[in-house]
DNA sequence: GCCTGTTATTTTGCATTCATTTTTTCAAAG
DNA sequence: CTTTGAAAAAATGAATGCAAAATAACAGGC
């Protein structure tokens, strides 16, 4: 390699190291399009994809459609049934726990991470969009609450500063969005109650740096949250 | 349908029977074999993957191998460039750092589930297999300890119950694959004997269902192994 | 009238084909 | 001899076409 190749690659070495993360965009579009559509709820649970419709729907051919169908059956959106097509996966109540308690799992790890690695400016936009959900419950305002809640446990993962473990998260999130879990609390104030000194115990221990404590809270809360969930179902 | 038929149905029923979980085998054939072409290191690290060699190697057409290619990159096998083709993903150190943590996050989450549902059953054979470990241990015999060592983490989480869990756990697993940590013990043998006391305290607590501390125990012996692998690296 | 057996239509899976883009080759200029 | 530019070759991404399978529609028998 000759020193004058070495001052070229001064000049285009922007170009790959700006487009080393964001792949770029290929079909992503039409994946992405997919996975919302139906995410959304456009398809009924256990219904067919309808390959055919889809194609005038994104206004593509079929080739990439069914590209686009493989990925989303390998992430468990739906199941490809062999000369059968595709149908969207429905969860049974045995999936939703499954989900649950590795989402619980993977929010424990991130709050154990978190604690080793979270900045004083980080921990203090969680402290912020807490206390702002504090106020919320105080005004039973529940659609707030759940958006600070949401923001919350999205911020500790994110904290966690491992790509790996946020990509694992939100694939599994992805799975469960289908269904609506976060109005079941509804049905129980107690459990409103109960879920705000929780969050009052995580800030804490996160504020401690109380990694393996943080870890136990986030995973019990998740799971009395499940169990919430079940109970209004 | 005739009566004859319905006696050979009789014969051939069990496929279809047998055949009721696996949602049967289409191109998985296909998907499997590239995955393990893959794994296996037949391509170099960061290189193409060569469409038309492989279409010839598996006497297939592009169609099926581009959708199993695309399935793979899900899977974060490999990366896909647009109009530049597939290349096999190379980790960095960070991203097997956040792979093991992640898997020691899955296997810590395993081990809080295994205590809650683990039969005497289940117990006794991971019982078993650790007290085979630590005679391997006791006669140096890195080979078959760590032929156990692999096959208690995995009746742990096989114990856990938790068929998302274990194909997370899986998929992550199969990622970190190429990269050889397992032999990088050899080099530190005082590791090896704190491994093994790790592992005494993983199974004195699963022995007493101590789901929490199994739990931060198993978090930190992957810490502990993901720490002596960078060690030898 | 309901069920069985056959035929027609649709749909799936894969191969082939085509337009773009990229990479390589080659040659001429500096 | 290196470097720049253009043209050829190859590879990628997507569309179409075709054989096999599945589903739907229909006719005949109990």
């Amino acid at each position: 390699m000759s020193e004058l190749f070495l001052d070229t690659i001064d000049e285009q070495s922007r170009v790959p190291a700006e487009a080393a993360k964001p792949v770029a965009s290929l079909h992503e579009g039409l994946l992405v399009a997919l996975r919302d559509f139906i995410v959304e709820g456009n398809l009924a649970d256990g219904a067919r994809v309808p390959e055919r419709a889809l194609c005038e729907r994104f206004n593509i051919s079929r080739t990439p459609l069914r590209e686009a169908l493989k990925v989303l059956a390998a992430e468990g959106l739906i199941e490809l049934l062999p000369n059968r097509g595709a149908r969207v996966r429905q969860l049974s109540p045995e999936d939703i726990r499954e989900l649950f308690d590795v989402m619980g799992g993977l929010e424990a790890l991130a709050g154990r991470l978190a604690c080793e690695r979270i900045s004083e400016a980080e921990f203090a936009e969680i402290e912020q969009v807490h206390h702002e959900m504090y106020r919320f419950y105080l005004r039973r305002d529940m659609h707030g609450y759940f958006h600070c809640n949401q923001a919350i446990h999205q911020l500790i993962v994110a904290a966690a500063g491992n790509a790996t473990l946020a990509a694992t998260y939100a694939g599994l999130a992805g799975r469960i969005r289908r269904v609506r879990y976060s109005a079941n609390l509804a049905k129980d104030r107690d459990r409103w109650g109960e879920a705000m000194r929780e969050h009052e115990a995580i800030l804490d221990a996160l504020r401690r740096r109380a990694g393996s404590e943080l870890s136990d809270i986030l995973f019990v809360h998740l799971r009395n949250k499940q169990k919430a969930a079940q109970a209004s179902a």
